[in-house]
DNA sequence: CTGTTAGCGCGTTCAC
DNA sequence: GTGAACGCGCTAACAG
């Protein structure tokens, strides 16, 4: 609003009647000025309303205290907790975000990336919109970067990624301290890594615990739909069942749907379970729905800490697994 | 990954064989260049990789190429489609965005505003988490500021809000226009300016077409529980309602679930419209949902736009509305 | 303790 | 056409 020019170092510096460099010292706090001078500085500056000038110092520096997050899912739920974890992490004091979507185009994301360097971002964090493994693009990036969420393809590149498998584990152990035993699968895209990887680790839980899946695991669709058109199937074919493992709150909320019109009591007849915790739907489900929280936010304040230890000279190679949670709601209380 | 320091300019003419000025002006494309001259420059730039180095323009033109974009809600979903929106319009090519989210706390917001400054930002965008209008911050801020989704309370601000009343308008004039005439409203938190505005400007709507509002507008939470609980409440009281206006998309699958409960055909004896076009809520419903979509994609970009104008000198006062367009889906399908 | 000097990488005068 | 010199705002050596 007040066209003013930004305050410099050397008005400050004028305005406290000494040079320019002892007003840097003091300012930032070096310990070779004389007390009443730095205390002089820092009057005039909060007078001025002094504002250090970070491209200058990052000129200087080689170093900006910037980095480029690249989304591919701005869109998506799944981007956003991510994206407050690595915001969160960087706490905006030292370290500025600076945010870009490339929505999935490869092309767009090399072009982004360049605008990026030019900016000279210390590093870049690169989020995947599935959990599908990706190309890496680390080669001749000159800066570091790590993969949040969808893996790199290469394993020499560092990746913060979701556990899907101990995620179906974990469900899976979940509904059996439950009490349940005959427990069937309904889950979406087949072609998502995600959904087989979740089915995997359900499988070996219950391997372990010398029960079998009732069924096939059912892929179909992320959606409500698909979750209540299972349903239908499941019931007709395997009555027995009295626990169902979803691949995500969406799904759910179609199984409950189905389940209720079939005269179904949950968890009473049958225990139901999703993945997301998207809190609105599951909390606002007609039997609030026990999921699995993905822990986004502490995947994205991994990506930033393993990024900003890159940064720091100290790089890291491989994947490091988030695990999630089971959030516990009505859908699947012990039977009493 | 390859530790090299950027490539300068200085290396550029270096390896081209000319003074730094020259290739400067060859890059940048002025004509004080023969042909040969420039054509060298660029090929020597190619092969080095040459980025131009950002800061170091942006300290020389005082103009930083950024922007910084204050949230406080970035884990709803309304600030996404805007963020989206002020990301595209910027194109990452001449502009960068700085992403910061300050959750609803001023101190927060305070300080990072203050960070962006240090940056250089050019301008500032503040997302606000409600319509309601939201305390200035412009004064002593010396960069041009708009206000996206809430509107400052100083109206000699540039703003870019939603159009609540309008929308109110058009959902009545939509539900008129499928032949309903006796219409009731389930909204949501009465101190959210948003659902009041609508209720208002559905009131207009309706007194303009000479039609009375069957009961008072319920006011209630943002919830599917709502939704439900004021669906029952209202049809023991108005069994005559033939529509019903909910202030979200989340209470309308409420409303629908009480509906189907009671027996009540979606839309051939209620037609239930919704608010947000919250996409897999209102297409994944039993009875897929007519809903108010905000645009909110295109107010982010109209904000990005005026703060743009800002920036090149001529700064706009006043709110922009943005207006709402109806969702046409099958739970308001005009009687056959 | 404080001031002077020398750049960080680039664009922009000006002379040549 | 081209190049030398200056300065954007700041910090890190050195001098004083």
């Amino acid at each position: 609003m007040t066209g003013d020019k930004p305050v410099t170092l050397a008005e400050v510096a004028a305005q406290a009647g000494v040079s320019i460099a002892t007003a840097s010292k003091a300012l930032n706090g070096r310990d070779q000025v004389r007390a009443s001078t730095k205390d002089r500085v820092l009057q005039s500056a909060r007078e001025l309303g002094f504002t250090p000038n970070a491209l200058a110092k990052g000129l200087l520096s080689g170093r900006s205290g910037t980095v480029g997050l690249v989304t591919h899912d701005l869109e998506g739920r799944f981007s956003i907790p991510i994206l407050m974890g690595v915001e969160d992490a960087f706490g905006a004091e030292k370290t500025s975000v600076f945010l870009t979507d490339a929505r999935g185009d490869a092309i767009r994301e090399r072009y982004q990336i360049e605008a990026l360097l030019g900016r000279r971002v210390d590093g870049i964090i690169v989020v995947g919109e599935q959990t599908n493994n990706r190309p890496s693009i680390s080669a001749g990036i000159p800066v570091p970067v790590v993969y949040a969420y969808a893996p790199s393809d290469n394993p020499a590149d560092c990746s913060v990624a979701f556990d899907n498998v101990g995620a179906g584990r974990l469900s899976v152990e979940h509904l059996i301290a439950c009490g349940r035993s005959r427990i069937a699968i309904i889950t979406g895209d087949p072609t998502y890594g995600a959904a087989q990887e979740r089915a995997i680790g359900a499988q070996r839980a219950l391997d372990e615990a010398g029960l079998k899946l009732v069924g096939e695991p059912t892929f179909g669709t992320w959606t409500e739909s698909w979750g209540r058109g299972a349903t239908r199937l499941l019931m007709a074919q395997h009555p027995e069942v009295d626990a169902i493992l979803c691949g995500s709150d969406l799904i759910a909320r179609g199984v409950l749907d189905a389940l209720r019109e079939r005269g179904l009591e949950v968890p009473g007849d049958v225990a139901v379970m999703g993945h997301d915790n998207w809190e609105v739907l599951a909390s606002g489900a007609r039997v609030p729905l026990t999921s699995v929280d993905m822990n986004l936010e502490q995947l994205g304040r991994r990506a930033a800490t393993r990024l900003a230890e890159a940064i720091a000279g100290n790089p890291h190679a491989g994947v490091d697994l988030i695990e999630g949670r089971v959030v516990t709601r009505k859908s699947t209380a012990p039977l009493d």
